[in-house]
DNA sequence: CTGAAAGCGCTTACAG
DNA sequence: CTGAAAGCGCTTACAG
């Protein structure tokens, strides 16, 4: 379907070192001759191997995209979904392919031996990970470039791309408690989980702000998961009274809108309401969810460049990018 | 980290050729020699080089997960995302690693160049497609291996796994029936995807099956999203009485139902509700959902076994592969 | 049953 | 700026 480098050498009527030169950017290449080159790439229709380019040492334009056991549950939460999305299509834009990589217990050891003995992949990309994940242990001490999605607290040598969780979150209760809610509740997400972890930081830092106090009776542990949220949240209703509810997941607050409107409260009359993430579903919502957006394409953009980044200037030491997330108003509070 | 064939041959004290037989299962060894190769692979870990592998015409034990781009906006139905972990997961077991296309209109052309061209790839999966898409088009005419997950009404030269839309629904609808619900709604799937035209062509055929009218009022066109079964379900309700509702999707189903109870009516007294798929969340809505479950792991196993027949044994013929369903009875009609 | 050799389609020093 | 040549790590006839 779209031959060797070898035909287009000869269509071209110059050497198969000058057509790679010219696949590769390489500027040891006349202008004309390069010109030339590229018409006929073009016509062709031409497709270099990447197998066999990855073989001789260059880059396969593979992009590992790793998803850790610990995080597969959350597979099925649209973020994910959407995520995964936006990477590959940063990934089409800049003609490199994803391989997929669903971590789990059973196949992890091989999974790891594979990714570098394969010679497949140029660099992984972590989308997501437990705290301490064992998996990124290994990739960090292996040779593949890698960048992480979501801090990792204890390793600032890996490169990351993260929103700023805990100043986010903190603004979203600021947001609740300006509004003159009390007390809130937060629905919290995996606390195994940097990003779990971090909102919670950050719904208890605004109440510190407020001089007010952590009441354990208002923290409903979840998973992410909008069920859990329902569930917990219909529990907490029946022995608490609350102003205001965050929630650290577009998911979970979903389920726990649901959980207040079963209850017979109002939103946002008697209970506010804000989430995290800003998925499609929260403009959709009745009443439309106020909520913290993350900014899902610059994520995806932004550790897809960082990777490639490194996997063509290995020299280049790790990055810890922060993206802002951003409060979108809506009717839940 | 692994070393090369080269490096084991020497250990183990054969030639190059000998350790790339065992590799690859080739009877003509010995079996002693075959199994102190083995013991050294094994005590050394080795990993071939797939590149190296796919190179020099074997296969390289990759298989591409394409989603076609008519079909991208569903990838967050939890449907989506258990198949696909399903997938990795009967690949992984299978020592397949698993490449992921997201298909996207502007990069469509240059994805099935990639393919073909790359040199990659040994085969196929195409999970879910809109009917008649270009994309399997194109790859059918591919020298590719081709499975499609979903059948292709038109293409019965296409590999296919599926499970019996049309019967399924048909059976759910008739479940419905027999408990002496008459007016049936029918919350559908899109009718540019077979699964969603032969959900509904089965409800219809339950209808007739008992003398009955299809009512066009009583069908709620949808798209396999929550949200929109759950608007098109409200706007029914105001307008129609119903005793029953058939949902092509648990997704759609949770809209239903959410319409259902916001409209104050009790399910299953007043409305009796079934789904279709058996996500994991229909066995924690309130009351638990009744639902057609989509045999999702069969699906996956099915599929990537039948790829990697195909890819070992190109000369056997397309299989059109059809799984069963199961009504699995919960609380909601 | 086993090994030496050619070749897969690239990249990259090396020489000019 | 350009080409001839070596080599990446495998598989697979070919010869024995």
């Amino acid at each position: 379907l779209t031959g060797t480098i070898e035909e287009i050498a000869k269509i071209a009527k110059v050497s198969r070192s000058t057509v790679s030169r010219v696949l590769n950017g390489d500027p040891n290449v006349r202008e004309k001759t390069r010109q030339h080159v590229l018409e006929v790439l073009r016509t062709t229709g031409f497709q270099p191997n990447r197998a066999a380019r990855r073989l001789a040492g260059g880059h396969a334009r593979i992009i590992g995209l790793i998803i850790p056991s610990g995080v597969a549950r959350l597979f099925s939460d649209p973020f994910f979904a959407i995520l995964i999305q936006h990477i590959s299509h940063a990934c089409s834009a800049r003609d490199q392919a994803v391989m997929l990589w669903l971590a789990e217990p059973e196949y992890e050891r091989r999974m790891i031996g594979q990714l570098l003995g394969s010679g497949l992949v140029d660099g992984v990309l972590v989308a997501s990970s437990v705290i301490d994940d064992p998996l990124v242990e290994a990739l960090h001490h292996s040779p593949l470039p890698l960048v992480m999605i979501g801090r990792s607290p204890h390793r600032t040598e890996i490169s990351s791309i993260d929103v700023d969780n805990i100043e986010s979150a903190r603004r979203a209760v600021h947001y609740l408690l300006e509004r003159g809610r009390g007390r809130i509740a937060v629905v919290n997400g995996p606390q195994n989980m940097i990003s779990g972890l971090d909102r919670f930081e950050g719904y208890k830092t605004a109440l510190q702000d407020w001089g007010l106090e952590l009441d354990p009776a208002l923290v409903v542990p979840g998973e992410f998961s909008e069920e859990d949220a329902f569930r917990g949240m219909e529990a907490l209703l029946q022995r608490e009274q609350v102003q205001a509810v965050f929630a650290a997941s577009d998911s979970m607050a979903l389920g726990a809108m649901r959980a207040i409107q079963k209850a017979g409260l109002r939103i946002p009359e008697d209970v506010a309401l804000v989430g995290f993430d800003d998925l499609p579903l929260a403009s959709r919502t009745d009443p439309p969810l106020t909520t913290m957006r993350q900014p899902i394409p610059g994520l995806a953009v932004t550790a897809v460049e960082t990777l490639i980044q490194q996997i063509n200037h290995p020299e280049t030491g790790p990055k810890q990018i922060v993206l802002p997330a951003e409060l979108v108003i809506r009717g839940t509070g």
